[in-house]
DNA sequence: TATATTATATGTAACGTTTCATATATATAC
DNA sequence: GTATATATATGAAACGTTACATATAATATA
């Protein structure tokens, strides 16, 4: 009669249904309310189409049921990954997810933390390059691969376990002198700690390791004068290659296939991550696999725990090897 | 003084600047306000660290610049590619996306949707499988890959005419007698038309054809009997493929290995949508290639589109062909 | 100097909920 | 039949904005 396009509204209801606003609300709310008054209300909500308005309910709650993901986009696998099923865990417990690809930029990061600061999200998830990022001290923050002070939840992989058990494999399937690749961000990251583990694992299985990394801005054709650096008479002086993620695993295993190398008959290849070609097929490097759908339930978890319980300032989940080609079958008697 | 640790409003602000509510929604919107009054507001928002709300703002003005986007996943590298721009165009016009991962689940659509106008999003694109989705008529809706009536309208590259090119190019490469292969979804949505554009190549460049189309549920490894039966004598029956995806093409290109079939020498593979290794690398097999981030843009203009100009109810965006390295290099000259 | 005209700041109502104190109806006891 | 206790519906206030009608100050005109 009066509005007839706008959408409903809870006194439209009320109206309909000859009943109180309070009412309404209880019964939108599964709150106890008379029988009788529950069906009228209902069948007014049918009849209108009545659709609670979440920005009414935002700004009384100051709780939205929104949270953010700040992630450098969305093409990359791990991270193509990792927003599905931090979408799913969200999903599970009734959060909206607003994705913010950052394109690594630290000034959009920081746009998007205030953009979602605004928008009283409840809680946001991110995995950051900007060391300087603020976020204020009232929304609930948890990181992915990077330590931010003690006050904020970090959640990733086992990075150093993961590094040791690529040794460990490159030993265990022959190699005697091996090499470590790294590019990307050179930030203190949690991811860093594959180095660390990866010597850690070299040492104690008497490996001989040498290292290449390069720094944000290089180019990654370095590596291939790295490797070409290391044939001697159509042989590489290293038997075994741990490179830091399947992503540059990849660029390398086409660089070794161009030089004439073979994979994995003269060098073992081992990346990171456990990309699989689509997401569901086979691996495509042999890989140290990251647990996504566990850090993602972990991340949402630790999120929007209600306790007050101290938040611990990282949690490291297990990563496992997969086999993908780029090393040979494990022979479990010969020690060759 | 009050309320010590709740976000500060702009009643807090006006009071610690000496002026007036509606001085500093001006100031906060950028309308015109004396110089004086300006920066006294401004320095108490600056003291306070003040920030809007914006759901307060969503609920006066029924509008809240956020726009919903329904897609499978987005661990499909389509759908994390097309997230991706679809993210980026909506930033660019100051928009929040909300991620909608509905797992090709109809039920999960049309929660989501559900979710999305209770949510008062500014509108939906939405990548969705379900024929019978009910969406609000005053929440503008872009479909992609799929014509949702007349009213709705869908953007999508030309199917038809990547059909056709794929044709084409395996005409130009040799081929006399060509398959076409097909799975996923059988609901007539956009990309069905890549058979139909198919065929009509062929028919003009005089190539004789043979179809395997899967239907939903049917195991892939069909295709791998489907090709075994092909096989005479060593020699596949017919020298050029043509994948409905560029997924598919990959898997197909697996069974061809397996059974010993080179390619591209003794077959041509050619698939569709464009997907690279890592997002910026090279094309997994030569492929007829989407323009993702000008359906993005498109999506969001006309999702946005303030003019009462009716929408068209199909945009149709051009296809190229990219060497992928699963066909020959095309010689122009020789006509084998 | 007094008046008309403009420009700009003020403060209140409204957006659609939820919550809480109040009012009403129902049942129980005397 | 009245008084008391209990249960449940009611409606106003508040959340943080924006917009508009009103009030105030500043400027130009007579």
């Amino acid at each position: 009669m009066k509005k007839e396009c706008s959408t409903p509204t809870m006194k439209d209801v009320a109206k309909e249904a000859g009943v109180a606003l309070g009412t309404v609300s209880k019964v939108v709310n599964g709150l106890p309310v008379g029988e009788s008054y529950r069906i009228r209300v209902e069948t007014a909500i049918q009849k209108l189409n009545y659709q609670v308005n979440s920005y009414a309910q935002g700004l009384k709650a100051s709780k939205t049921y929104t949270v953010a993901l700040l992630i450098p986009n969305t093409f990359d696998p791990f991270f193509a990954s990792l927003t599905y099923y931090i979408n799913v865990a969200l999903m599970k417990k009734r959060y909206r997810m607003l994705l913010c690809a950052t394109d690594y930029d630290p000034r959009l990061e920081q746009e998007y933390v205030t953009m979602a600061q605004q928008n009283k999200v409840d809680g946001i998830i991110g995995l950051t390059y900007n060391p300087d990022l603020i976020v204020d001290e009232n929304t609930p923050f948890v990181a992915i691969d990077r330590s931010m002070g003690s006050k904020i939840p970090c959640v990733a992989c086992d990075n150093f376990a993961g590094g040791q058990l690529a040794a460990e494999k490159l030993a265990s399937l022959g190699c005697r002198h091996v090499a470590f690749l790294r590019n990307g961000s050179t930030l203190d990251n949690e991811p860093n700690k594959r180095k660390a583990g990866f010597e850690t694992g070299c040492l104690s299985r008497g490996l001989t390791y040498e290292m290449k990394i390069l720094n944000d801005g290089d180019s990654i054709e370095e590596f291939e004068y790295f490797i070409s650096e290391h044939i001697l008479e159509g042989h590489l002086s290293f038997d075994g290659i741990f490179c830091v993620t399947d992503r540059l695993a990849c660029h390398v295993l086409g660089m070794l296939q161009k030089l004439g190398i073979r994979v994995p008959e003269d060098v073992q290849l081992i990346g990171f991550d456990g990309i699989r070609a689509f997401g569901n097929m086979d691996y495509l490097c042999s890989t140290i696999v990251q647990p996504v759908p566990d850090m993602a339930e972990m991340c949402v978890d630790l999120l929007l725990r209600e306790n007050t319980m101290a938040k611990p300032p990282l949690v490291c989940l297990p990563v496992t090897f997969a086999q993908g080609g780029t090393t040979t079958e494990e022979c479990t008697h010969t020690d060759q």
